[in-house]
Parts: structure tokens; C-alpha cells; sequence
DNA sequence: CAAATTGGATTACGTGTGTAATAATAATTT
DNA sequence: AAATTATTATTACACACGTAATCCAATTTG
């Protein structure tokens, strides 16, 4: 499998909208950011510069500007962010963290629910 | 509660070792951490000065050296942590979290078991 | 056509991080 | 007491990140 780019924090607010919706155009993912962040369109612009030289996205030229694309999965880098979240924090078990997380938080009744069915489908599976 | 600082990768791993013992020297964590991280001591030193810089660690002076030892919860850094790693890569939401986690990694029935029963101790609380 | 605008490329700048090296000071040894 | 050693304190340095500003070339406008 493809070696993932390591994505910071703002960078993965940038992300998140070409992998709503791709190809995009700069103009395009600063108004799509424009009610979720308080940025300058110019750092919008460094982020996705940026993220090109990571090779996270692609581009086409589109006459006088740029079509972009993402070039790495969501899933894929959800993944290797909650590995390395992991590793960092509760030494690399998703179980303690889930421990953790039903310590301090008051999760609802819906989605313990939800928690408990998609392991049981899990279960299932071989 | 008290605020809590941001502890960087190279810091946790430093913050580990007095979470399981503490107080300790500079040195008695540069010893534990010999065979865990190739680390010069001058680069861990440095770590636990950033950690004392930032209120993470406290110390008391012991003869001619230091015993260190932290002034934060490993688990609410953790929590902390968690909230933060949720709301950047899953939009804050555990369930989408354990759906990719249970799609991309293969745990072991033991594991699957465990979680299970701790949402079911979980469900029978309030 | 000249001027203004627009979009991309380059540069900026303070702070954090990984990874130490060097300097200063206190303690121990000769 | 002087030299050596052990600890802490200060400084270093390159690269990542957040957050832009400036420069440049092409396009649109007056």
C-alpha cells in the first residue's frame, strides 16, 4: 500500500472538503471553508500548496487555474492517524481507549446501541 | 479542572515513565528509557525541561539533583487527547471511529468480547 | 492598449518539535 | 586547593506548522 503523507491539523480541515467533493478549484474549497474557518483565503492556499508538495493532492490545469484532487483515502488516513493516536496515547489497544472514553464521557443510550451492534456484527464475520 | 498542556509525541513517551513511577532523577528516566528510545540523555533531559516549562512536570531538589514528577492525570491528557484526535480525523464522534477501526483492523475475538462487555457494564450504569 | 484584477509561486515569520551540544555550577576526588 | 566529574541551564539548528504577505504572470476591464 501507498506510503500516507503525514497531515497536520488545519491541513486536514482542507482535506476534509475535497474529500466531500473533488475536483475543486482553490476559490472553490476557501467558500467551502468560508463559514467552518476564520482564514485568509492566502492561507487556505499555502494549506493546499502545501498538501500538493506532500503529494495528499493532485491538480490539472482548468484553463488559468487548477482543478484539485486528493490523492490519498480518507479512510486511509483516518486509519493511520487513529494507529498512531493510539500508539502515542494508550500504547496501541483500541480497548483501553474505549475504557477511557466510557469513563469520562456520557455517551447515550443510541449510541452505545449503535457501539454494541456493530461489534456483534463484527462477531459474525471470520 | 485544570487546564492542561499540550504534550507533543517525544514528551508522552517521556511522561509514561513517571505515570508508571514517580518522583524520579533525570536520570532514573533517562535509564528507563534506555532500551525503549535510542535517545542521547541530553535530548531527554531537554524533553523533561519542555515538560517542567510547561507545567507538566514539577520537581523538588534532592541534594545536588532533581526528582521530577508530574502534575497532570494521565488520564485526562489522554481524554484530551482523544477529543482532539476524534474532532480533527472523525468529526468528534466515536462511532465512526470503531466502524473503521473494526473495518480495517482484525481484532481478535477476545478483544471483540471485551468491548462488548464493557458497553454492556456501561449501559447498566445511570 | 494600459490598468486593474486574479490566481498561482515565492517568501515570511514566530512558535513548536526532534535532537542534541555547550556552558555554567556544584560536588567529588586527588 | 586544583582538577575532574556530575547535573542543571542555556543555546543550537533544521524542519513543521499556523498564518499570512508579497511577487509575478495572465486575464479582464476601462
Amino acid at each position: 500500500m501507498k506510503k500516507l503523507p503525514k497531515i497536520s491539523e488545519a491541513e486536514w480541515r482542507v482535506m476534509k472538503v475535497f474529500w466531500q467533493e473533488s475536483p475543486l478549484t482553490a476559490n472553490k474549497v476557501i467558500e467551502r471553508l468560508s463559514d467552518q474557518a476564520d482564514w485568509n483565503p492566502k492561507t487556505i492556499r499555502t494549506l493546499i500548496n502545501r498538501l500538493v508538495q506532500k503529494r495528499a493532492l493532485l491538480y490539472d490545469k482548468e484553463g488559468r487555474s487548477y482543478l484539485y484532487y486528493p490523492v490519498v483515502e480518507e479512510s486511509a488516513c483516518a486509519h493511520e492517524e487513529s494507529r498512531s493516536f493510539l500508539r502515542r496515547v494508550y500504547g496501541g489497544a483500541l480497548t483501553p481507549m474505549l475504557a477511557a472514553f466510557l469513563e469520562k464521557e456520557n455517551l447515550s443510550s443510541e449510541e452505545i446501541e449503535e457501539l454494541k451492534q456493530m461489534l456483534d456484527k463484527r462477531r459474525a464475520k471470520p
